[in-house]
DNA sequence: TTCATAATAGGAATTATTACTACTTAATTT
DNA sequence: AAATTAAGTAGTAATAATTCCTATTATGAA
């Protein structure tokens, strides 16, 4: 993967926010800066930054979020303003259950928590 | 909601099965009782039986899935073969603790464990 | 500096899903 | 049982998110 100037845009863009962005909402960053970057580099960008392991992409529903914070760690979902907050959870143990008991091999464990936040009493 | 004929053909069809199907499955399934059927009949039907509670919609990445348990259960995901596994774990006190240390009022949990399923030793 | 090829912009294509509309049917009222 | 009415349907158009295609550009190695 060679040097480019967008994906280099787009990683600090990621970098730069706790707000789990969606590709359009970069796209609408980028082009602050870089009017004529179209929309298919984004993605294409994200993508390859993601295969790489420089970022992580999680999924909201049916919709992609992208997420610079690659320590393992879970999300909640507040239902009214949509907003995905980072949450880290112990799952000690439980890569070893399910193995034990269900024999699968848990690579990754995606955790949503569905709620309301703080913000709406 | 009043009776249809093609709501009950739709309903047994997810409740006849494990596999979590997904719209375009049970389309396929229902056209070969009533060919003429559409996609959005189906796609309306799912959203009726899933505001009503008769089944359940879960998300496999972008892609929507239904099960016709309702029971809290989470799911396990093969990266081989695809398939999406019930497993049923126990989070107990969760709501609670994310209550207490996060002030975020839990209203569904979402857990799904990504990795190899036993046919893919 | 030349050269091979990775990356880009712009737009077309794809996939999953929802919306629209004229017609049909279930179920209620005469 | 016929008339009524509103929910449901088929067929198709539209939308949203994402991927693919192609001619051109830019990176980095020789």
């Amino acid at each position: 993967m060679r040097y480019s100037h967008q994906r280099e845009i787009i990683r600090k863009i990621v970098f730069s926010t706790n707000s789990h962005p969606t590709a359009d909402w970069i796209y609408g960053e980028v082009k602050r800066s870089m009017p004529n970057i179209s929309l298919g580099t984004v993605y294409r960008n994200l993508k390859q930054l993601t295969d790489e392991g420089i970022i992580r992409m999680i999924y909201d529903g049916a919709l992609a979020r992208y997420d610079w914070n690659r320590d393992p760690h879970d999300h909640m979902k507040c239902t009214v303003c949509g907003e995905m907050i980072d949450i880290q959870l112990s799952n000690d143990g439980l890569k070893r259950t399910v193995k034990d008991e269900y024999d699968f091999e848990v690579s990754d464990i995606e955790i949503t928590l569905v709620g309301k936040c703080n913000k709406h009493a």
